[in-house]
DNA sequence: GCATCATATCCCAAACTGGGATAATCCGAA
DNA sequence: TTCGGATTATCCCAGTTTGGGATATGATGC
């Protein structure tokens, strides 16, 4: 796993990512395919072995239904 | 410039943080200090020669004094 | 056990990053 | 104008990360 991934905002916000979905009974290849991406991508990110940038962040967030602000905020430090 | 950071939406983004950084009278190096990081890396990511993952981000916002999840809000699309 | 769905890991060439040094630009004062 | 300091962009390139199809591993029900 990438070095700068382990910071424990980083987790919590894998953390929280994960909850998410599966809260909204999605699988990570369905969220995939909403991205437009391979399931291994879903797995990369959400096992922190890839980075999300902003943008990326953005896109996972509508895939999710989820609200972008709130997953900040629960970030706070 | 790496070729993942050429999309409207990202340029978007980096406009409004360098706008950002200007409206509070701060130059890179001073944002750099707060960062605890390199004025090169200031200058890149304002460029586009380097992505911000969401820590990153926030870090960033935090350093420019600014509201995040406004910044998200300008990236709607 | 066995089938099926879900998630994690492999592979490795291609793409990206770090950060000190240095070049290029900007900008106000004289 | 021209000069000089302040600010921003670029260089370099070894080391790190990413992409994504294929495949292994894990979980669940029967």
């Amino acid at each position: 796993m990438p070095k700068s991934l382990r910071s424990p905002r980083h987790q919590r916000f894998l953390a929280e990512l994960i909850s998410l979905r599966k809260a909204k009974g999605l699988t990570q290849a369905q969220v995939a395919e909403k991205l437009g991406r391979p399931q291994s991508f879903v797995a990369k990110y959400e096992g922190g072995e890839r980075r999300l940038d902003l943008i990326e962040f953005l896109d996972v967030t509508t895939a999710l239904d989820a609200d972008p602000c709130k997953i900040l905020s629960s970030l706070r430090s």
